[in-house]
DNA sequence: GATCGCCTTGGACGTTCGACCAAATACTAT
DNA sequence: ATAGTATTTGGTCGAACGTCCAAGGCGATC
C-alpha cells in the first residue's frame, strides 16, 4: 500500500542525514551546503527542502541522533559493566576509539559549538547531555560514591576536553588520564583539605 | 617621517584583528567575512586583502594571538604563585572569568576545530598549547609532583572541557571540578591500585 | 609646489549560497 | 485506463561570498 514509492523516500532522507552526519565533522558546521549535502547522498539538491524544512533543521537532526546515538552506546556500556573499575576500564577503551580528528569526534565538538548559537539545537544537547549526566551518576551512586554528581561533571568534562586535545596531539592516548579517572570514580574518599573558602557552588 | 600614514595603517591593522577576535567568537570561524569584519573595525572591505594576504591568513593572525595572550597570562598567573596550592587557587579563579558563551571561550574552542583543517594554524596552535604544557608541567615539578607530565595534560584537557561545557550548562561553575583539580596536582600519592594491565604508553 | 610612498576607496569579477517552485516521474488505488 | 498521491528533477532568484585592482587621498620629503 504505498509503499515502494515511500520507501524510496525514507531511503533518501536517510542517506540525506548520513551525509550531514559525515559532513559536519568533516568540512565544519557552518561549511555543509546543500549541494554538497546532495552530491555526498546521491540525490539532487532540490530534495534537501523538500525532506527538511531548512538546511538547519536537516543538520540538527543528524547532529542530534548521532549525539544521542553516541551517548547511548557509552551509557549502554556503564550498563553492562560488572563491577566500577569494569566500567571505567570500558569507557576508556571506548574514548580510545575515538582519535579527536575522525568524523564522529569533530561533530561532537561542532554540535557544542553551534549549540550555543542555535537555541532549539541547545534544548535538545542540553537534554542529551543531562540524560548521560544521569545515566553515569546513578552508576556511580550505585557503586558508592561520596559524590557522583560532581564525579560525574568531571568525567564528562575530562572526556570531552581529552578529544578536543586529541584533535591537536594525535600521541595522546587514553592510558594518559586513566590513572586519574582511576582515582576520580573511585569510592574511597581521599581528599585534600582545602586551602581556601569551601562550600560555595 | 612618514609616521602618520604609517600609524594609520598600523591602526586599520589592528582593529581588523580586534573585530575578527570578536567575531571568530560570536559567528564562528567560518562565519565570518571581509564584509562584516571590515564594517565592525570601521573599514572599507577592501583594506581586508592590503593588510593581509586572505580572510584565512587574518583569522589565523587574530586567533593565534588572542589564544597566545590567555595563555601567557595563566602562564604568568602560575608564575606569580606562591605556593602549589595558591597556584591551583588563581588558575581556578581565572576559570570562572570565562562563561563558556563569551567570545574569548568560544574562540578557543572554535580555533582549536579550525586548527584541525588548517595545516598553518594547526602548527601555530600546537606549539602555544606545548609552551604552556612545559610551563604548567615545570610549576608541577617544582611542587614535587610525582607525575607532572601526565597531570599537566589532565588538568588543561579538563579545563577546556570544562569550557565546552559551561556554554551548555551556564550553571557549572569552577567549584564544581576544584576538588579534583586539587587532589590531581597535589604532591600526594593516593594512587588507586589498577584492577586490570597497566603501563603501557 | 611638485614628487613620492603608503594607505584607502569603491566597485567589479566570477562563484556559490539557501530557498523556492512548476513540471516531470513513479507508484497505488479505483 | 484513470485519477490521485508522493517523490524527484532541473532550473531560477536575489544575496552574499573572497579576491582583485585602478584610481584617489594624504602626509613627508625634496
Amino acid at each position: 500500500m504505498g509503499e515502494t514509492s515511500i520507501e524510496r523516500g525514507r531511503n533518501a532522507r536517510a542517506r540525506l542525514l548520513t551525509a550531514a552526519r559525515e559532513l559536519i565533522g568533516e568540512l565544519g558546521w557552518n561549511a555543509v551546503s546543500t549541494r554538497t549535502l546532495a552530491e555526498r547522498a546521491g540525490v539532487r539538491s532540490g530534495l534537501v527542502h523538500y525532506h527538511f524544512d531548512s538546511l538547519q533543521a536537516l543538520l540538527r537532526h543528524a547532529a542530534l541522533a548521532e549525539v544521542q546515538r553516541m551517548l547511548d552506546g557509552t551509557s549502554a556500556l556503564l550498563a553492562r559493566a560488572t563491577s566500577p573499575s569494569d566500567g571505567i576500564e570500558r569507557m576508556l577503551f571506548d574514548l580510545d576509539q575515538y582519535n579527536g580528528a575522525d568524523p564522529a569526534s569533530l561533530l561532537f565538538v561542532e554540535t557544542y559549538l553551534a549549540a550555543t548559537r542555535d537555541h532549539e539545537l541547545r534544548q535538545g544537547m542540553s537534554a542529551l547531555v543531562a540524560d548521560f549526566r544521569s545515566s553515569l551518576t546513578e552508576a556511580l551512586t550505585r557503586s558508592g560514591h561520596p559524590e557522583p554528581q560532581a564525579a560525574a561533571s568531571i568525567v564528562m568534562a575530562l572526556f570531552d576536553g581529552f578529544v578536543l586535545h586529541k584533535g591537536l596531539d594525535q600521541g595522546l592516548s587514553a592510558e594518559d588520564i586513566a590513572p586519574l579517572l582511576r582515582r576520580v570514580t573511585s569510592t574511597e574518599e581521599s581528599r585534600i583539605p582545602n586551602t581556601e573558602e569551601d562550600g560555595e557552588q
